[in-house]
DNA sequence: CGTGCTTTTGAAAATCATCAAGTATAGTGG
DNA sequence: CCACTATACTTGATGATTTTCAAAAGCACG
């Protein structure tokens, strides 16, 4: 049930290259884990396998440790294989030529990476702060999936749930102003946080984490890093929000800020 | 293997209402269709249910036509059917409170709507032209998919396409100029027409058609009917395109369309 | 306690939106 | 068949939000 220490691997930080272009590279894990304590299993499309399966899953995994800035999925690459997000945060994207970057989404515990048709991936993917993920063979979770029609039936449902987020970030980016898309952003974020997080309370004091940069937050929401700031500062000059640090936010009006983030001001 | 007389419809048109907001009126079909015989089935999900079996899927489903700006799904509603596009183009959108509109997709012959999981419709949808859509129950559709696992696959993989277009559309939302939306535009829907159209040869000399009006392009592309206006007369200007008519538009240099699309200028 | 990076703030510029006519196009009824 | 009306589209002038360019202020790290 526990998978093989070789197949476990880190990834290891190079120095010259910038933080975006650096290869991946690997290294064993010390500790060995199992699907079967794994964290994100809860929230994950693993729980549709039953646990007296769970040893076929944890063969065909092996886990990864990606460090902040460091990529694991390449637009382009041949798609080799799927991920499950087990802790720590990533940024999935799409880049122009020159450079201009669209953030889709934002992959947290549980996430499912790479559901592509297609032989090669279609977006890019690098961790935000240090992340755990499990990576699986793409033939072989095909096979899995055979014997297994429940996980099949999970994808879809979880495939059918980013169309929806998809939709409504194609709302924010096609029509929503500056203050609205924030507003939408930081709400999505509390939301997140309370139906995923540790805290099962509405945790209405604790801070929205943004373990992201400014310049992930504009490229998400089809801004400029500027914008991002100018914006953050006129919602906490108006009372709706609270900016203790870079990383946190606190909501002081969630309706407020809910009415501005649906398009009601 | 025929679809009952009974259970087929054809929307027709209230009078006093504006467009958007009337109700759907159906009435009963003339004639009777098969899914054996239907147009959309070499491109749509019912592909993956063999001959023998088709019986099965047409007795769960009816046949709708929709007149052109009649809607059949309305965000919020309770969400009974699926749907699949046999002929004609279906614009879905979502809606701000203040009419603010996101067009999140045109669907054509094949395309399959209502993937959510939600109990409720995450999104509108509306007849561009005349459409023909065959109309699934959600509970039929889900006994029908435990019978046959091929469906779910095709139904997955056709999530995750659109999760890919999504994704491309997110991209041009928030980083494209109006000049690279409306090229991208234009390009999509040419390969859209080469790829799924009667004709399969490269017909360069074909000319784009835009059955959707400039107000409906300008809120897929997230910009304004002026803007997509002047743009294209820019475009046109600059002999990339011609318009002869304001449904068509004949690429005159699909190379530099598609690199202006592509975001290289 | 510098050094380098992120973030914030300011001023100027630009793209796109808004407001406002004016021009086609299609459908209707005389 | 043609004027008439409604709707869609185009074009022009103005304006505003956001971007770009620039620089200062915070923060983290060695």
């Amino acid at each position: 049930m526990a998978i093989t220490d070789t197949s476990s691997f880190v990834a290891e930080r190079p120095s010259s290259v910038p933080a975006r272009r650096r290869p991946l590279v690997l290294e064993p894990l010390h500790a060995a884990q199992t699907c079967a304590t794994c964290s994100a299993r809860a929230t994950s499309v693993c729980n549709a396998i039953e646990d007296k399966d769970l040893d076929r899953l944890a063969s065909t995994a092996v886990s990864i440790i990606v460090q902040p800035g460091h990529g694991f999925i390449e637009e382009g690459d041949t798609a080799e294989h799927f991920f499950n997000v087990t802790s720590g945060t990533v940024k999935l994207f799409k880049l122009l030529p020159d450079g201009r970057r669209q953030i889709t989404g934002f992959a947290g515990i549980g996430h499912f990476l790479g559901l592509a048709v297609s032989t090669s991936y279609s977006f890019s993917a690098e961790a935000v702060d240090p992340v755990r993920i499990c990576r699986f063979s793409r033939s072989k979770l095909r096979v899995l999936l055979d014997d297994f029609p429940a996980m099949e039936k999970r994808l879809l449902e979880v495939a059918s749930n980013e169309l929806v987020a998809a939709q409504e970030q194609m709302l924010l980016l096609g029509r929503k102003t500056a203050r609205e898309r924030l507003a939408s952003f930081l709400m999505a974020r509390a939301g997140m946080q309370t139906h995923c997080g540790a805290e099962t309370k509405p945790a209405l004091r604790e801070p929205v984490s943004l373990p992201m940069t400014r310049g992930d937050i504009a490229d998400y929401l089809g801004l400029t890093i500027e914008t991002v700031s100018r914006t953050l500062t006129r919602l906490k000059a108006e009372r709706l929000i609270d900016v203790p640090n870079t990383t946190d936010v606190m909501l002081l009006d969630p309706r407020g800020l809910q009415s501005l983030a649906t398009g009601l001001d």
